[in-house]
DNA sequence: GTCGACTCGGGTAATTCGGGTC
DNA sequence: AATGTCCGAATTACCCGAGTCG
């Protein structure tokens, strides 16, 4: 059976607007179907032909050729960690990227598309690199188009210019900066002036970051611990340093298992995107319930 | 994925009439791209590499993607490397942005942007933080602020659909991406559809890419050695299955001294991206004058 | 059955076409 | 030789109230 498009989905894949793609249809140079109630329905194989045959080079071919970019999969949330897997492992960057940036502009909250999209994802992934099904290249692969889409998320956000100010990075001989990244994109989201040190960034400098910036919040995105004991006292004394400017310490991250937290103090502990989302808007509505510092006046309130 | 402009936006994006643009197109100077009612559409890349190729500094209000412009400074490549580096260590992501863009829509080639102006910066950042007049946090966040420029240059470039395929990484435990990342744009910037696997993967993983891709250049970044023996022993064995597939090994970067180098077995070395690009350019001409295994044909020729 | 998002027709304003001239 | 302006016809984009889809 062949996979049906609605106009819409056709128009934004080929770069031109609804009305035009009507006029063609009814010019019959795009052969249609018609529901019962009247409406056009393209196949996705015939919006291909006319693609090629017209256009020559299509904005997003992937949306059509992507498998089952019908209305209940694209449109709803579940579905696209599957697809994205696949087109992460498949190489595929301009698809993958449509999948995120298609749900971005839907108004999905970010922190909803980085936990149930990006981050299943990316445990299918794992998942198969256990298996042998997938090569530590491409699980590496992915992480760079995965790290290229993020960066473009975060190029379409508004420049924060908020006085309420969050520092993140990872624990040296953490290379994982996927989580860290979206951590910051989140933040970002909800109005906060977050800024990324980086991957493998020592305890040591971690502290001066603290003390020169003096932060509203630190989060750290703990996804590999090389040393634990190591990581526990250099993590328990940067809690202490963040104490003294009054910077509130999230933490997150797979490695930080429920046996390590409990030897840890931090002032969160998120599991989720969302998590951080929900933490960080608390913090930030009491922050201006109780203005501290030199706080600048804000906009209109 | 690729914008497509009207021929109106493209006129006021480069201060021409669209009487112009449409000659340029007819011309053949633009690439277009036609409706089926036959109006002309270009895509916003295509307009970009014509404003930095031929008309050179003429480009008014490119507000189609690219950031304001500013004349007095940006001119002169020479400046720009110490601009930067004071840029990043000040954190200040919107005059690093401004400074790397207004060198690339001025015409600069990418390659010398590289070696003059981001490597000099972090070659400057790099000798701060030996002097501890800078943070290793400051260099990290140096590197995600690079990182992020890389990525929308990136995003700026013409897709590559060359069927000369070059794959790119940096060996295990070498976490620097900055060098391999430019070396994928410098490549995608003279034809070749490079494809960067990513920092940190085993020789193992890069057999298995090479087998399966058979690409005809394989270019590693050497910025960090864990293990030196391990590291000759690794590469040769990766050149034999190189050779195998009749791949170009490439390697570059500031760990591979000229006593290591003796060791190892390869088609070039590149200590600039200057060097790379002109390597991959001899690379390309001698592809195109003995055409192998399932080429297509090219265009008009 | 409700509801939000989408699509239907059709009409109108804005662009773009090709070509000719300045 | 190259650019900018002007033209009638054709094409495209935007808008609206009613109906359909999921």
């Amino acid at each position: 059976m062949p996979q049906l498009l609605s106009p819409k989905q056709v128009a934004v894949a080929l770069g031109a607007s609804e009305s035009s793609l009507k006029r063609w249809c009814d010019q019959g140079l795009l052969a249609t179907v018609k529901t019962a109630g009247g409406h056009r329905r393209i196949a996705a194989q015939e919006a291909l032909r006319f693609a090629r045959e017209q256009n020559h080079s299509v904005v997003a071919p992937l949306i059509l050729a992507m498998p089952a970019t019908d209305d209940r999969k694209s449109r709803r949330i579940e579905g696209c960690a599957e697809r994205l897997a696949t087109g992460l492992l498949a190489n595929n960057e301009q698809a993958c990227h449509a999948i995120v940036l298609d749900l971005f502009l839907k108004g999905q909250p970010l922190s909803q598309i980085f936990d149930e999209v990006i981050a299943v994802a990316f445990r299918t992934i794992g998942e198969k690199w256990e298996c042998h099904d997938a090569e530590v290249y491409q699980e590496r692969c992915s992480c760079q188009i995965a790290l290229r889409i993020l960066h473009e998320l975060r190029s379409k956000q508004t420049e924060p210019n908020s006085d309420l100010v969050a520092i993140g990075a990872t624990i040296e001989g953490d290379q994982y900066s996927l989580p860290v990244t979206m951590s910051e994109i989140v933040l970002r989201s909800v109005g906060w002036s977050a800024q990324l040190l980086g991957s493998s960034i020592p305890f040591d400098s971690m502290t001066k970051a603290i003390q020169r910036h003096k932060p509203e919040m630190f989060w750290l995105s703990v996804s590999f611990i090389p040393d634990e004991s190591a990581f526990i006292s250099g993590f328990n004394r940067l809690f202490e340093a963040a104490s003294k400017t009054n910077t509130a310490m999230v933490v997150g991250g797979r490695a930080l298992t429920a046996e390590i937290r409990t030897r840890l103090r931090y002032s969160a502990f998120c599991d989720t995107m969302r998590h951080l989302e929900d933490f960080a808007k608390t913090l930030r509505r009491q922050a201006e319930v109780v203005p501290k510092k030199s706080r600048k006046p804000r906009k209109n309130s």
